[in-house]
RNA sequence: CGGGGUGUAGCGCAGUCCGGUUAGCGCACCUGCCUUGGGCGCAGGGGGUCGCAGGUUCGAAUCCUGUCACCCCGACCA
C-alpha cells in the first residue's frame, strides 16, 4: 500500500475522550472512530489488524474440529423468552418496529439448530463456532473498545453425550485459546472463574495483567494458583473459640458505627467483632455475618444464594425494620430475617455485634448456641498479601483484562430449549453443552496495551496491519524513488506486505513519526546515507536498532527479522 | 442507575464567572515559494447554525429553563 493513496488519518494530539494508552493508540495510529458510545468504525489499517487475529482464531479453532458457522445478529425476541434471558438487566438490545432482537451471544440459536438437528448419539459430539458481531445492552461503556455496545466475538459451543464428554471439548478449547494468544504474542494467564447467570459447572477465564482491566485477580508467584477475585479463595484462620462461653450482655457503646471504632473503642481485635450486613433476597431480609472487616464478596454471595435476585438494604428501610441503623444490627432479637455467615464465623464465640438498638453492641455471642445459622458460606473477599491456599506464599492481587472466557454450561439451555438425543438404549437425553467466547478487539487492545511506547504502537509480526514499513526518505530524489519503488515491488513479490511512505513533501521527520506511531514491526529506510553505498537501513520498531544491510540482502533479512 | 465533568473549525483548546467590535489560538487543510535523516521555513487563504430547543434582553458562545450527546468514578457487567 502506497502511504500517498492510503486512508490512514494518523493524529499528534491525543483524543481527549481517550483515558488508556490502546484507545488513544488506536484512534491516533488512524485504525478506528468512535461513531458513538460503545460503538466505533474500523478504518483499513485497524481492520487488517482485526483480520490478522480472525485468522489466528479461525485456524487454531479449525484445529480442534470446530466448523464455522455465520449466525444471524437479528434473533426473534420469543427464543429469547423461551430461553428465560429476555429480562436478564442491560443485556439485550431489542428493534423497535419489529419483535426482534440483537443477539448478544448465540446459546439459543445454537441450541434451536441443534434441536432441530441432532437427533442420535451418533450425531455427536460437535464444536460449532462463528466470529460475528454481537451488540449488548451495556449501560456503561468505557475503555475504547475494552467495553463496547456492539463487537466481534468468537463464540463457540460444544454438544456433547455427556458431562465427561463435555470435559474433551471444553480441554480442547482451552488449549486452543493458549495457542491463539500465544501466537498473538500475548502474556496471559487463565484464571478460574465466576459462572454466575450463565449457569454451568465451572468456567475460566483468559486474562491479560493491565491496569486499564475491568477484572481484578488473585494470583500466587509461587505455585501458580490464580483466579477472579469473585471466585477466590486463601487460606485465612477461623476465628475460633475461646474455652469459657459467657452470657451474652449489653454494652453501651455510644457513637460508634463502624467496626474500626467499635475495635478502638473495646480494644479488642477485629476478628471478634461479627460485622452485620443487611440485604434482601427476593424480597425477603437476610442478614450476612462477616468477621471483622472482611469484605463480602457479591459473586460468592450469588453463589451461595443459588439464584434470585439480591441488593443490599437502602438505609431507610433497614432502621425501619430493624429499629437501628446500620452499624447497630446484629443477630440476636432479629425477627423475620433469613441469617448466613462467612466460614471464618464458624463455631466461633465470644463475638460482639450490633444490639439493633443504636449505640448498644452484644458481648459474648455464642455462633453455636445463640445464632439460628442458615448455613456458613465462604463470603469473604480475598485481601492483597494473604496467605495462597495451595502454597501458603502471599497472594497478589491485580487487575486484568479478560480476552476470553469458556464455560461448561450443561443442560441449561438444552433443557430451556428442548435439545435431546437419543442414545445407545433409545432414551432420550439432553444434549450437553459447552460455550466459549473470545473478544477480537480486545485482542488487539491488550496486544496494544502490553506493546507501546511513547512514540507509539510496538506491533508483532502476527498482528501487524503490515510487516514492513517503506520509507523513501526524500521524493525529490531520483536514486531514492527508484531504489524505493524496486524495493516496494520486490518486497511485495517476496509475499510481503508493505507500506510505502512514498509521500512527496513530508519531511523526513514527519516519516518517521508516523513510522513510529503506526509500529510496523520492520522498518526499511531508503535514504541517501545508504545509498551512496549501496545499502539500505533496517529499523527495528521494537529496540530501535538500526544496522544497514547491502540492497541485495534486504529481503532475506527482512524475512529473518519478521520471523525473529 | 448514583456522583462528577465536558460540548466553541477535522484535532487539541482559550473566551462563558462579569452579556456589547468581524468569536480567537496551536495543529491539520488549500495555494505559491522553499526545504529534505526525527512532526521544516516564509507568504497568502478556506473552514464556525458556539450541541439542540425555548426564554430574558436593544443585544446572548456568555444569563435562565428544558433537552440531547460524550467522557470519567462508582453500581452493574451471562
Amino acid at each position: 500500500m502506497r502511504l500517498s493513496h492510503a486512508f490512514i488519518p494518523t493524529q499528534k494530539e491525543i483524543p481527549a475522550e481517550a483515558a488508556i494508552p490502546s484507545h488513544q493508540l488506536m484512534i491516533r495510529a488512524g485504525l478506528m472512530r468512535q461513531l458513538t458510545a460503545g460503538v466505533y468504525s474500523f478504518l483499513p489499517l485497524g481492520f487488517r489488524a482485526i483480520l490478522k487475529a480472525i485468522q489466528i482464531v479461525r485456524e487454531e479453532m479449525n484445529a480442534i474440529g470446530g466448523q464455522e458457522f455465520l449466525l444471524p445478529a437479528l434473533n426473534p425476541e420469543s427464543l429469547w423468552v423461551q430461553s428465560g434471558r429476555r429480562d436478564i438487566p442491560n443485556f439485550i438490545l431489542s428493534i423497535k418496529e419489529r419483535d426482534l432482537v440483537l443477539a448478544p451471544t448465540h446459546e439459543e440459536v445454537i441450541a434451536q439448530i441443534a434441536g432441530m438437528h441432532i437427533q442420535s448419539y451418533k450425531d455427536l459430539p460437535q464444536i460449532w463456532y462463528q466470529i460475528q458481531t454481537k451488540f449488548r445492552n451495556e449501560p456503561r461503556p468505557r475503555s475504547g473498545v475494552l467495553r463496547g455496545r456492539q463487537f466481534i466475538m468468537k463464540d463457540s459451543y460444544t454438544l456433547d453425550t455427556s458431562f465427561e464428554n463435555l470435559d474433551i471439548g471444553y480441554d480442547k478449547h482451552a488449549e486452543a485459546y493458549r495457542k491463539i494468544f500465544t501466537r498473538c504474542g500475548l502474556k496471559f494467564f487463565v484464571v478460574g472463574a465466576y459462572s454466575g447467570a450463565m449457569g454451568g459447572t465451572g468456567s475460566q477465564e483468559f486474562m491479560v495483567e493491565s491496569t486499564s482491566g475491568e477484572d481484578t485477580v488473585v494470583l500466587c508467584q509461587k505455585c501458580g494458583y490464580a483466579a477472579n477475585l469473585e471466585v477466590a479463595k486463601s487460606s485465612v484462620a477461623g476465628v475460633g473459640r475461646i474455652a469459657e462461653s459467657k452470657s451474652p450482655a449489653e454494652i453501651h457503646t455510644p457513637n460508634v458505627h463502624t467496626i474500626d471504632e467499635l475495635a478502638v473503642f473495646l480494644n479488642i481485635e477485629h476478628k471478634w467483632l461479627a460485622k452485620s450486613l443487611v440485604y434482601q433476597h427476593n424480597s425477603k431480609p437476610l442478614l450476612i455475618l462477616m468477621s471483622g472487616n472482611d469484605q463480602l464478596n457479591e459473586a460468592k454471595l450469588g453463589t451461595a444464594l443459588a439464584g434470585g435476585e439480591f441488593r443490599a438494604m437502602p438505609a431507610e428501610e433497614l432502621s425501619k425494620l430493624t429499629g437501628a441503623d446500620a452499624g447497630s444490627i446484629g443477630p440476636l432479637g432479629l425477627k423475620g430475617f433469613r441469617i448466613i455467615a462467612d466460614k471464618r464465623l464458624e463455631g466461633a464465640n465470644n463475638l460482639i455485634s450490633g444490639a439493633n438498638r443504636n449505640d448498644y453492641h452484644i458481648a459474648n455471642i455464642d455462633m453455636q448456641r445463640d445464632v439460628k445459622v442458615d448455613g456458613y458460606f465462604d463470603l469473604r473477599t480475598v485481601e492483597s498479601g494473604e496467605a495462597c491456599s495451595s502454597c501458603g506464599s502471599p497472594l497478589k492481587i491485580t487487575n486484568a483484562i479478560e480476552l476470553g472466557h469458556i464455560f461448561k454450561l450443561g443442560t441449561k439451555y438444552s433443557d430451556a430449549l428442548n435439545v435431546t438425543y437419543l442414545d445407545e438404549n433409545g432414551q432420550s437425553k439432553p444434549v450437553v453443552m459447552g460455550s466459549y467466547g473470545i473478544g477480537i478487539e480486545r485482542i488487539i487492545a491488550c496486544a496494544i496495551e502490553q506493546n507501546n511506547d511513547k512514540d507509539g504502537i510496538v506491533w508483532n509480526t502476527a498482528l501487524a496491519p503490515y510487516p514492513v514499513h517503506l520509507t523513501a526518505i526524500n521524493m525529490n530524489n531520483n536514486d531514492i524513488v527508484t531504489t524505493a519503488d524496486r524495493l516496494y515491488k520486490s518486497l511485495n513479490e517476496a509475499g510481503l506486505d508493505v507500506l510505502f511512505d512514498d509521500r512527496g513533501n513530508v519531511s523526513p521527520g514527519f516519516k518517521f513519526k508516523d513510522a513510529d506511531l503506526l509500529g510496523m514491526p520492520v522498518h526499511v529506510i531508503v535514504g541517501e546515507k545508504g545509498l551512496k553505498n549501496n545499502q539500505i537501513e533496517v529499523k527495528l520498531r521494537r529496540t530501535g536498532i538500526r544496522t544497514m544491510v547491502p540492497i541485495d540482502d534486504l529481503i532475506p533479512t527482512v524475512k529473518k527479522l519478521l520471523a525473529d
